[in-house]
Order: structure tokens, then sequence, then C-alpha cells
DNA sequence: TGTACATCAGTGAACGCGCGTTCACTGATGTAC
DNA sequence: TGTACATCAGTGAACGCGCGTTCACTGATGTAC
């Protein structure tokens, strides 16, 4: 972001894509234009189209880039609980990488990168999963815990539940739901 | 849906909903425009703006329709994890519905319609938590009970999980979490 | 039963706007020799 | 170290399109008397 006397951007791509993520935070992805972009880059209004062949490349690429993020933030964690609440932390420090990539129709489902950065997020919340025991299906707990994380993080971002939490911080308050249901299935709540 | 021979349509405001169901659930809530669904009712452009200013209205008018539907699905059901799978039912049934719901910025969030229907449907969501006894945390255990469905629900909209089920019916699916999660706590678990 | 009038629902032409896309271009950067 | 050339990143004018909005209108329906 030095004062742009160059002909050449520096980094339009980063750029794009930082100037997508407010606009997505703000007003939703349907309120994505490349020409906005463009503007908001300072830059010629066909320049992004040069990085993105378009609104889905772009979406696409954020949602590639969420991923990654996600796999980032899961792969620290010690346990299956602790996942959720990274998941749910996750969601809100990326809200816009997280609505974006939970809409599959905006995206080019077949890209590499996205399938692939898809793939070690994913991997991570197998991780999870592989060091439940004592659970008769294993699998079907995953998803339960995924289920969970997952909506509690939509119902938060949707404002549909954070009156509810008052003062109390949401992660906290995950580890609450957490502790409520999974009473005995946890290695965590066991002390292991 | 006669003829059409008539100057006035017969119910355009019926029709238009219809056609906006149709188009948000092949393409998202950002492929509507009123004159497409103008087009589509067979009628001129300006029309729908009669019923409903703008596509905001229109939105608006859809989610209230959907909280509606909602409270119906959930008013009849026996006890909370019921309430559970009919909450699941209804998002499976009515996915443009269920989409527009939860997604606020669409939506004029101070309209009367939508306000009260939303509240008709909380209203049933509050009475299933009412009748969970022995739990230290009513509150928290509604919004986790709440959280499952609803990111069980997201998630079979999104495609993230429809293969984990195979050939299973995602309503048994979903009774096989709830009885995973809720060992104990549940009334229809202990038989009441 | 008839007439007059108000209201309501839909029409169709016109407008201005922002968009994506194309295209010939130009400035900057990298590489070969 | 210098020169020539290829490639890459961004420009800016032009286009056609679908959109929302406005507006004077007209046909249909309902109501008062």
């Amino acid at each position: 972001m030095t004062s742009r006397s160059t002909y050449h951007h520096g980094d339009l791509r980063q750029a794009v894509l930082a100037a997508a993520l407010d606009v997505i935070a703000a007003d939703g992805p349907g309120a994505l234009s490349l020409r906005d972009l463009a503007r908001r880059a300072g830059v010629s209004h066909a320049a992004p189209a040069h990085h993105f062949k378009d609104r889905t490349g772009l979406l696409t690429a954020l949602a590639a880039q969420g991923y990654d993020l996600l796999a980032g933030a899961l792969a620290a964690a010690p346990d299956l609980r602790e996942r959720g609440v990274r998941y749910v932390c996750f969601a809100l420090d990326h809200p816009a990488h997280f609505q974006v990539m939970f809409q599959p129709d905006l995206l080019r489902a077949d890209d590499p990168d996205l399938l692939a950065a898809k793939e070690r997020a994913s991997a991570g919340l197998r991780a999870g999963i592989a060091e439940l025991r004592d659970v008769p299906d294993p699998r079907t707990a995953g998803i339960a815990a995924w289920s969970l994380a997952h909506g509690f993080a939509t119902l938060l971002l949707t404002h549909n539940v954070r009156d509810a939490l008052g003062d109390r911080d949401p992660e906290e308050y995950f580890r609450a739901l957490t502790g409520l249901l999974f009473t005995q299935q946890l290695p965590s709540e066991r002390g292991e």
C-alpha cells in the first residue's frame, strides 16, 4: 500500500481479496462486483479480471483461503471440544470467509485449490473424531459435534442468539454448551 | 392459474412468491430480480412492485411466511427432540424459505409481520425448552438443541454432510445424533 | 336495477445506472545473448 | 554492461444488457345512492 506511483499495483490480488472481505462482511456476497472492488483498490475496472476471471473465481479464491485458515486453526487444538471452540472462533473472526465457504452455489466446485484447502480443513475435523473412544459410532458423533459448532456459529453470526449470551464470551459459552451435552463421551471430560 | 384472459392476474402476490421460491432454491437469493419474477408470472415488469415495494420487501414477506410454516411444524411436536426433527425436516422441505429466514441483512428487520411470525416460531422453541427438567441450565440446553438442529440442517442443505449419510434418512439420522448426545437429559429418553 | 364514482391492479414506454466483457493499447519487468 | 525481445500487469474507451424506478394510462372491481 505504498504511494501508488508505479504502474503496477504491487499486489493487486491481495488488495482485491481484502476489499472483497470488507464488502462481504458489510453487505454479503450479493453486494460484490468486480468493478467496485477495482475502484476500492484504486485500479482500472478491468484489472481484477486479470487475476480472478470473474466473481465466481474471486469467491472461490476467498473460500480456499478460508478453508486454509480454518485448517490452521483446527490443527493446533488439543482435543475435539477445543476444535469446536476454534471452529466457532474462526467463524466470528472471519465472518466473510465463513459465509462464502458454506454457500457452494457461489463457488467453482471443482477448483483444485479449493478442493485441496477443503481437504486440509476436513482432515482437521477427522483428526478430532479419531481420538474419540468409547463412543458407539464415532462418525456420527463427529457429525454431531460439527453440527453443534456450525449451528452455534451460524446462529451467532446471524444475530439469532447473540442477545441470549448477554455479557458472556461466545467461546466460554460454547464450552458450557458442550459440557451440557457431551457429559461422559469427550476425552477432555474424563480428564484424558 | 386460469387462462389469463382477464386483465387482473387473480393472485399475483402468491404467484410472485412461488416464483421467488423457485429462483432462490435454484440459484440463491442473489439471483432474484423483480423483473424476472414478473416475467415468470406472465405480468408486466412493474406489477410486482405493486405488492412488494422492492426486493427486500419480497424477501421479508417470504421470511415471514417461512417463520409461520416453521411455527406450524413445531407446534404439533410432542417433545424437544421431535421439535428438532421437525426443524430439520422444515429446512429440507423449504430450503428457499430457510435460506432467506437466516440472512437478516436481506430483510426489513422491523417489519411487523416478520416480527410476529418470528415470535410465533420462537415460542415453539421455547415451549420445547420449558419441558426440560433435571437440566442445570435449560436456557443453555435450549440453545444447544437449536444449534445442533440448525447446524445439521445447514450442513445438509449446503451438501457438506449429505454424502456421509449414505442411504439413511436425514430424519432418522438426526434422531441418532440426538440419541448420542442427550444421553439422559431428554424427557423422551427417560420415557416420560 | 341502474348509474356514477372511487379505488385497485396491472400496463407499457421511458429514463438512467452499474455491471461484465471485449479489445487495442502501454508501461514495467524479466530473460537471453 | 548493454541491447533486444517476450511476457506480464494494468489502462481506458466502447458495447450491450438487465435492472429498478417513474409516470401517465387503462381495464376491472366494489360501493353509494
